[in-house]
DNA sequence: AGTATAGGCTAATTTGAATTAGCTGTCAAG
DNA sequence: CTTGACAGCTAATTCAAATTAGCCTATACT
């Protein structure tokens, strides 16, 4: 990793701690292992820096939702994995991912800072709702619209349906993201969660 | 509303709006209509004014969590207001209590600064997670589960049909929050979500 | 070799926000 | 009627943080 991108890494780390105003461009570049006008050598202010971790945000989720799509695309053949999905493989499925979300550093670090910063401006807030609400439910919908379709689970109210399966999972990540020392905790919910979502809205078995 | 209590309800709503480090002495004194020096006689700096905030909200929220506490009290008393409570009832008081927390000024206000401010220090992510995550959780698990002795609803596992319960009521609230302008969606999602709970956790009738 | 560029440094400079100093008018108590 | 506390003001003062100036070295290209 160049010096350009460290300074972008340690001043994401820095904004999701004690957000934008918080930091100076000292302490970026003390982190870097520089002196602070020695940052101006790569980026023309300290706006810049975070108007570059935002583009490179966008850009990182924009080639990730793309992946999404390309699987998206052939969702009649990738309906089958979900035919005869078991309540631990759901389970599985839900903590694998709560816990990527939770650990994996960038997606972490940003989605601390989105929620300091979120009330800073239109595109901010629209950034956060899109990347922590509309998103997520939107594609767990069409996966859980999938087991719908193979008789997996049951419902009429899909999007409600949706909702009853994100939001702990929001819920939870918000308190980890605050108090992380909480996550053995949350994890153990999460999984109860998922089992008695399982049971809401399972079709009977036999 | 005198002079000191003004700067107070000023300086929340200006660190609501835009963060404890964003909003400048300057700006306070302005709303309240008087020049920054003048603040000075009131509270000691800025970090001072802050501080009462929270203080204030401290107060406030004991209070309420005593007023609860008398109503928690006769407990026994008052299941017999949920033993017969129907869908419709059930809907509204989750409206109702949706409606407070989103126009309830105060509490809106201190809601979204700490939303801001709670990666600052461990001791305002507690309140935090105290405020809108535990407290409400422990809450309305106590009215659910008078609702589950009465027998209007069932479950094993009352935490989290809480979780079930709750957890959307945080995440649409976020979502408002964040841009206000979606409120009236968010409102019929809240409606959809209890009424759908109802069905999923209410002992079936006749 | 010769030079341009990239990326670093130290030492200013600028700026702007918090806070302090010190003055003033008001009003209530003695 | 005078004194002192209160709450306001303007004009400093302070100080920290962002940014700029200007210099230096290494390396890569010619």
């Amino acid at each position: 990793m160049n010096t350009k991108e460290r300074i972008l890494d340690e001043a994401l780390t820095l904004f999701s701690e004690k957000g934008y105003a918080n930091v100076f461009v000292g302490d970026i570049a003390e982190r870097v292992g520089i002196k602070a006008p020695s940052l101006y050598k790569h980026y023309k202010n300290k706006q810049a820096i975070f108007d570059a971790i935002i583009e490179e945000m966008n850009s990182r989720f924009l080639k990730e939702a793309e992946s999404l799509n390309i699987k998206g695309n052939d969702a009649a053949a990738d309906a089958a994995i979900y035919k005869d999905i078991s309540e631990d493989a759901l389970v599985k499925l839900g903590l694998d991912l709560f816990r990527y979300y939770l650990h994996d550093d960038y997606t972490r670090r940003f989605r601390k800072m989105l929620t300091i910063e979120q009330f800073h401006d239109k595109e901010l807030a629209r950034t956060y709702l899109k990347q922590y609400a509309d998103d997520p439910l939107s594609y767990q919908g069409m996966l859980l619209g999938l087991m719908v379709q193979q008789g997996v689970l049951k419902t009429d109210d899909i999007p409600i349906m949706t909702l009853h399966f994100y939001a702990p999972i929001y819920f939870l990540l918000s308190i980890c993201d605050c108090e992380p020392e909480r996550e053995p905790e949350a994890l153990k919910t999460l999984e109860d969660h998922i089992r008695i979502f399982n049971k809401l809205y399972g079709r009977k078995k036999k």
